[in-house]
RNA sequence: UGGGGAAUAGUGUAACGGUAGCACGACUGACUCUGGAUCAGUUAGUCGGGGUUCGAAUCCCUGUUCCCCAGCCA
């Protein structure tokens, strides 16, 4: 167990900040964080990590967390994003009560704020284009220029601002800008735009608004609006503190504190909202919410549960370099809660057909199976056996390497909670494929035990063949090649690095009469196989499964093994 | 070549002047009616060079490497 010490110093350099804060009391002992997604895409799995910290802290903290929609840009946002974004976050786990906001519910106020920074002088109305504009700004290693129109009266600033904002002015015709100083090192403290004229609808405000803020002026007095007392946003906007930091205190009002974290990077994964959208448009994958994309929705029709997203997000820490984490980390985090979660069923993916000899014809009997061994509350079922039955087509070797211990001629095997079967023959088509294997069992081994207590070196999983029913199995790999996706050959992207084998889907399956029922996104583990997800595109009769994950496989890694040393 | 950040096993992270620890991965082995799970073990690290100190991942100097910034995107 550990000491009260040791979690403390475990705390991650944000949480250790936020509780130093409540320690000393800076805050009046409260902690808001924000979410503050753009509505222009899809939520993904660094998305998740953010928004694990944002409503952790919060949760652990004793305050609350809002979640934020910081749409400032009408030409990029839409309200279908609004509402993915909503439900993924729910479907993680997290709630924002009531506080659900808007950057363009506070327009009107930022507006106002802008009037009272050009009162002060500290921001003028600027007629340079685009073009001119980046002209002006200057290089890295030289300082910028003044433009011309920096010194205008604050009177005429106030009238053409109002002029802008009145719709009197073309799309890029004029900005608002902050006078700062165009000599700064930091580029971003060269009199950025504040507002831009974008004469286009806005998906909450309509056409109220022609002049649209920047995020650099919009998001601090999103914070200072809602009285967050920690602003945790990534690594790329440390730039940006020094303005975020400016504007509040030119405005002198309520100051949040910014602190800022390093992404989640993970391997075989794009991550940018900019490359999944090129995937989903250029058709690439079936859509932002196909199984194989690293999206919440991805993952959630994969059959991920949001607890696993959850303590991954715990296990990968924060900090303030740049890392990839090994998808490993997250798979494993999915199978340690799927393993205790699924009910177990049996399913074949590839069937090969076994008679059992001398069982008798047309006789059926119900055999109990455990639903759970991880936990006895899941009770147990029945499930079928007859004479025909189908069992995994790589289950049977006919001329079986060395450590191989499943089925082959002559060899005894165990049917997972129903007998002992031993192959006596094996029946080949016109092409020399098996075909069909016959089998006798012993009686006496019902329920999978031996009286006698002869061993059997492994189990099957198997179906009955008559009851047993239809079902279209997806089994997804790797979107990418390489743990980098974008470890190209020069003049490639990415898009180079696409696994072609990331999808294989298996049509002719047969699982177990149980999941006739099973509801879409159900999760179960296919015994001996992985755990699958019913898909959203099944519909009465006909199942749809997604593979989440394989389990562990020994016998493929020996099998590996085994070519390699070949 | 301006400014801002950052470097700890293969990967991710802890140690806040006092035994470099944990997790994932990989590899052994035990157990098992899932070749699953579980359990036990092995593997392997402080970016380089100086200094301060009884003692440095930690403090100082210096070098190297990596990331971010020249949108009227966020």
């Amino acid at each position: 167990m550990l000491s009260k010490k040791d979690e403390n110093t475990r705390l991650d350099f944000i949480r250790q900040i936020v509780a130093e804060d409540l320690k000393t009391n800076k805050w009046n002992g409260r902690v808001v964080t924000r979410f503050p997604p753009e509505p222009n895409g899809y939520l993904h799995i660094g998305h998740a990590k953010s928004i694990c910290l944002n409503f952790g802290i919060a949760a652990e903290f004793g305050g609350r967390c809002h979640l934020r929609f910081d749409d400032t840009n009408p030409e990029k946002e839409e309200q279908e994003y609004v509402d993915s974004i909503i439900e993924d976050v729910h479907w993680l786990g997290w709630d924002w009560g009531e506080h659900l906001y808007y950057g363009s519910d506070y327009f009107e106020q930022m507006f106002e704020y802008a009037v009272r920074l050009v009162e002060k002088g500290k921001a003028y109305v600027c007629d340079l284009t685009a073009e001119q504009t980046r002209q002006y700004r200057g290089t890295l290693t030289e300082p910028g220029t003044e433009s011309p129109f920096r010194n205008r009266s604050i009177e005429e600033n106030l009238e053409l601002l109002e002029r802008m904002r009145a719709g009197e002015f073309p799309d890029g015709s004029r900005t608002l800008r902050a006078k700062i100083d165009m000599a700064h090192p930091n580029l971003n403290m060269r009199d950025p735009v504040m507002y831009r004229i974008v004469h286009a609808a806005h998906h909450r405000t309509g056409e109220k608004w022609c002049i649209y803020p920047m995020y650099d002026w919009a998001h601090g007095l999103e914070d200072c609006v809602e009285r967050i007392t920690h602003s945790v946003c990534t690594l790329e906007f440390e730039n940006h503190r020094p303005l975020y930091d400016w504007f509040l205190d030119e405005l002198g009002v309520y100051h949040p504190q910014q602190i800022e974290f390093a992404r989640l990077n993970l391997t075989y994964t794009v991550m940018s909202k900019r490359r999944l959208l090129q995937l989903v448009q250029e058709g690439l994958v079936g859509d932002w919410d196909d199984p194989r994309m690293p999206t919440i929705s991805g993952f959630r029709r994969r059959g991920y549960s949001p607890e696993a997203i959850r303590e991954f997000c715990k296990r990968i820490g924060v900090n303030k370099f740049n890392s990839t984490v090994d998808i490993a980390l997250l798979e494993h985090c999915l199978r340690e809660n799927l393993n205790k979660t699924s009910p177990r069923v049996m399913a074949v993916l590839r069937p090969l057909k076994v008679v059992i000899d001398n069982y008798p014809e047309g006789q059926v009997e119900e055999l109990d199976a455990v639903n759970n061994p991880e936990d006895p509350a899941a009770g147990t079922r029945k499930v079928p056996f007859s004479r025909e039955l189908y069992i995994e087509r790589e289950d049977f070797m006919e001329e079986p390497p060395k450590k191989f211990f499943r089925l082959a001629p002559g060899r005894e095997v165990r049917l997972r909670y129903a007998y002992f079967v031993t192959c006596t023959d094996v029946v080949k088509d016109a092409k020399g494929e098996v075909a069909e294997l016959h089998c006798t069992y012993d009686p006496a081994t019902r329920g999978g035990d031996a009286p006698d207590g002869r061993k059997v070196k492994s189990t099957l999983h198997w179906v009955c063949a008559e009851r047993s029913l239809e079902a279209e199995v997806r089994l997804y790999d790797h979107l990418f090649t390489k743990e980098n996706p974008d470890d190209v050959a020069e003049g490639m992207d990415f898009k180079s690095n696409l696994n072609p084998n990331s999808l294989e889907v298996l049509t002719s399956c047969k699982v177990e009469p149980s999941l006739a029922e099973a509801k879409p996104l159900s999760r179960h583990q296919f015994e001996r196989l992985g755990y699958f997800c019913v898909d959203p595109d099944s519909s009465e009769g006909r199942l749809v499964f997604n593979r989440t994950a394989t389990l562990r496989d020994t016998w493929a890694k020996i099998q590996k093994a085994q070519e390699r040393r070949k």
